[in-house]
DNA sequence: AGCACGCCGACT
DNA sequence: GTCGGCGTGCTC
């Protein structure tokens, strides 16, 4: 009975998403685990690809000729048992491909990358030869890539035997090395080579007795050389000697900011805990240590110790021998939180950031595979951390949307979560200020376990929070950011040299070209939606396809002058703020000034030490920070989220004004807040002023009913695009027959309609929301819909389905 | 995805 | 006749 095994392949279409058998070459029987990676032919012509062994078995259906598995990419399985299952429920649950999941949980190096080689095998005539291969025997395929006739040639030349196409896939995966050194002899040995030395071989005798103080082990050759103060030259004599050998050594790419550790023997002490705080930790460090799968609600106001709790449950977890995930938005993930975790857990810490370039995510990603990493900290990918043995999983700020994937899979990590916590027997705790109302509601049904906890640590009051309307505003003192009473208010702590931080919301907005004269606004001519003016590099921008174009000194429609920038761009705010202050020192963060690496950390850092008055920024600003010395914050414009056709826009806007008031009057000082608003009656901003989550929970609660959505009803969205707008509705025509032939009477169906953003990439977009409470046959439809995308009444229709969409336009 | 096969119109 | 365009179907 020969062993075969099921290979997933790297090629992510609707037909190939499935295990294909292959055999095993004798050579690999005792080498190949199912997890690996390998190469294998596939598809006629001698195309090779990079697949995953996802099983073993001894029979199949396939009644066709099986093909040997051509290598083994790998030494140890790079997905063990628990994340194989994972990424088959991961694309059943996100209606994705099996191969995309594999690749969304491992670092990108393990995909390898595949080359096509055109190989001569006969003799050609001199033109061609030359032509095509500049006298040489191969060329890399895709320097043909835009070039027709020299791939009809090439084509020609293959059916006639005379050039051969070979495919490589070649892993990029590559741990770094350093040249290291380990003696080859004994102590005696080399105590007898000293006698043999010239009397003023200095170096080489000091290179003698520092080999006999490292016997047995392997030192980093530049490490020796600092110790032993030897040169380098000395190490290669000694290697001519055969008193050592040079060995290369592994060793971790880690970032710069990372390098910094504190030593494990001075790790932070934990703080002590309020009555609330230790409450919850006793449920939780319970849970760990029952080995229950609960799921925890932690809610906590601003500055209530949330992280303090985290802290101690996870060292709870790694008392009992077990391993911790803690996921943050990618947007909180500053070094201010990273560092305190470093400082409690040390060397056991692994920092999975998306700033990381590849070589040190797949390092960092392998020492928690090792299992020299106990505690990962991370943004939503992290999630899928290769940690075994996972006694405790925690989500900050659960509420974030950013925890989904906006691209396939459409993952939650919340969801997966939960997926990892059942599997592992572990509890996931879910803590945020402002709890998304689907976790509240599920808490308040007793699905989760809700803990809380009401009061702040420093017993200081939540900061006092004004309201300016604007509306008055803008009629006494004209078109202005900023209102009186936050310019008063910014002169008062310039005055006492106190910091203040300004947030301008740009959810919602763009900042864009306007023709004075004829109104016409720039747009991109490939998608629907206008420029945005990028200051930095001079240009007009699209945020979705990357379009660029310069700026226009005339209107393209009717030729006017009158045309300039219209919206509140920071730097627009910032340029007035320096007039109407002159004095005051500005940082202005947004992705503007933090693109490139370790500015955000530079910035942040700069403003931490007061080498700022203000600091101005974007959402980005809102989350995490804590500097003692800010007693104002001020938010320019509370309400440009609340117009947006997205049923979350009022939730997105309480979270976001009850997130940026905690930054104010963190430490000892009150602190103070202003939001300014053209909306002062919404509930979601007088909630927010009165930090009172509970109304606006309910008030929530009951337009969500009204309305049937969630927490009351589940959401699915499908969209189909074309280039051509008729087929694109046409096509999503379709799909709602077959919908409503197939789904319950309770579920209901909105669309198809024009997406908000109809064009996108010079395609068409058309979408369908479903509501259901429950609905058996809405997973198998969903799949049936995606089996008929093959059709040829697809022909070039894009399908997709995104199960619990973060948005809606 | 990437390849071969096969059917059609335009050319040597 | 034959070359090469593109539509169609398959990959263990």
């Amino acid at each position: 009975m020969v062993e075969l095994a099921q290979v997933v392949v790297d090629v992510p279409t609707m037909q190939t998403n499935q295990p294909y058998t292959y055999q095993v070459p004798v050579i690999l029987e005792k080498k190949l685990q199912v997890g690996m990676r390998v190469v294998v032919p596939f598809g006629n012509g001698h195309r090779q690809v990079q697949g995953f062994v996802v099983g073993f078995t001894d029979s199949t259906d396939y009644a066709g000729k099986l093909k040997p598995i051509q290598a083994v990419m790998d030494l140890q399985p790079v997905v063990n048992q628990e994340l194989l299952a994972l990424s088959k429920w991961l694309a059943d649950t996100t209606y994705s491909f099996w191969i995309a999941c594999l690749y969304t949980m491992l670092p990108n190096l393990l995909k390898g990358k595949s080359k096509r080689i055109v190989r001569v095998i006969d003799d050609l005539d001199e033109q061609t030869y030359f032509d095509l291969f500049n006298g040489k025997d191969e060329r890399d395929y895709t320097d043909f890539a835009n070039n027709p006739d020299a791939i009809n040639q090439l084509l020609k030349l293959k059916r006639a035997g005379k050039v051969r196409i070979d495919y490589e896939v070649t892993d990029r995966a590559r741990a770094k090395t350093v040249m290291g050194l380990t003696p080859l002899l004994s102590f005696e040995e080399l105590e007898d080579a000293r006698t043999s030395l010239h009397a003023n071989a200095h170096a080489q005798n000091r290179l003698l007795s520092y080999l006999q103080s490292i016997i047995g082990k392997t030192v980093v050759q530049k490490e020796a050389e600092r110790r032993a103060q030897l040169s380098s030259s000395t190490f290669n004599q000694g290697a001519k000697k055969g008193w050592l050998k040079k060995v290369p050594v592994e060793v971790y790419r880690r970032p710069e900011s990372q390098v910094a550790l504190p030593d494990d023997h001075q790790l932070e002490k934990p703080l002590k805990l309020n009555p609330d705080q230790q409450e919850a930790v006793d449920q939780i460090g319970a849970a760990v240590k029952d080995q229950t799968a609960t799921t925890f609600l932690l809610q906590g106001v601003t500055g209530s110790g949330k992280t303090e709790v985290y802290l101690q449950s996870i060292s709870q977890a790694l008392a009992r021998g077990r391993t911790a995930l803690m996921l943050v938005p990618e947007i909180s993930l500053t070094p201010q939180i990273v560092n305190r975790v470093r400082r409690r857990f040390g060397s056991q810490v692994a920092v999975l950031h998306s700033s990381l370039s590849s070589g040190e995510r797949y390092d960092e990603w392998r020492r928690i595979e090792r299992g020299e990493a106990k505690v990962v900290v991370g943004a939503r990918s992290a999630i899928f951390a290769p940690l075994t043995n996972l006694g405790l999983i925690i989500l900050d700020e659960e509420h974030e949307s950013s925890y989904k994937q906006d691209e396939s899979p459409r993952y939650h990590a919340r969801e997966v979560a939960k997926w990892r916590g059942k599997y592992n027997n572990a509890p996931v705790v879910l803590g945020s200020a402002t709890p998304s109302l689907e976790s509240r509601a599920r808490a308040l049904k007793g699905v989760y376990r809700f803990l809380r906890l009401p009061h702040r640590v420093n017993k200081q009051p939540l900061p006092p929070i004004q309201i300016v309307d604007m509306r008055p505003e803008i009629k006494k003192r004209g078109e202005s950011n900023f209102s009186a009473p936050l310019l008063y208010e910014l002169n008062q702590r310039l005055a006492r040299g106190e910091q203040s931080i300004l947030m301008l919301n740009r959810r919602g907005f763009s900042s864009f070209m306007m023709c004075r004269d004829c109104g016409e606004v720039l747009k991109c001519p490939n998608c629907d939606i206008s420029l945005t003016l990028h200051m930095d590099t001079r240009t007009m921008k699209c945020h979705y396809c990357g379009h660029e174009e310069p700026i226009p000194q005339i209107c393209p429609h009717c030729h006017s002058r009158h045309i300039r920038y219209y919206g509140t761009g920071t730097e627009k705010v910032e340029t007035e703020l320096r007039q109407l202050i002159p004095t005051a020192r500005i940082i202005r963060m947004d992705v503007d000034t933090t693109r490139r690496k370790g500015m955000h950390e530079k910035l942040l850092r700069k403003f931490g030490n007061h080498e700022a008055d203000i600091l101005l920024g974007t959402q980005m600003i809102a989350k995490g920070l804590d500097f003692p010395n800010v007693t104002l914050v001020g938010v320019l414009n509370a309400d440009t989220g609340l117009g947006l056709p997205d049923f979350r826009a009022s939730e997105r806007t309480f979270d976001l004004l009850s997130q940026v008031s905690g930054r104010a009057g963190r430490a000892n000082k009150q602190g103070q807040v202003i939001i300014q608003t053209f909306n002062p009656g919404h509930y979601a901003i007088k909630d927010a002023q009165a930090h009172d989550y509970e109304r606006f929970f309910y008030q929530e609660m009951s337009l969500r009913h009204q309305a049937s959505y969630p927490p009351y009803y589940y959401t699915v969205r499908l969209m189909a695009s074309h280039p051509e707008e008729r087929t694109a509705a046409q096509a999503m025509a379709k799909i709602h027959d077959q919908l409503q032939k197939a789904l319950a009477p309770s579920t209901i169906i909105l669309g198809p309609t024009p997406r908000a953003i109809a064009r996108m990439k010079r395609r068409y977009y058309y979408q369908i929301v479903i509501k259901y409470k429950r609905d058996p046959a809405l997973h198998r439809v969903l799949f049936e819909i995606l089996q008929n995308t093959q059709s040829k009444s697809f022909k070039d229709v894009q399908v997709s389905i995104d199960p619990d969409p973060q948005y809606f336009m």
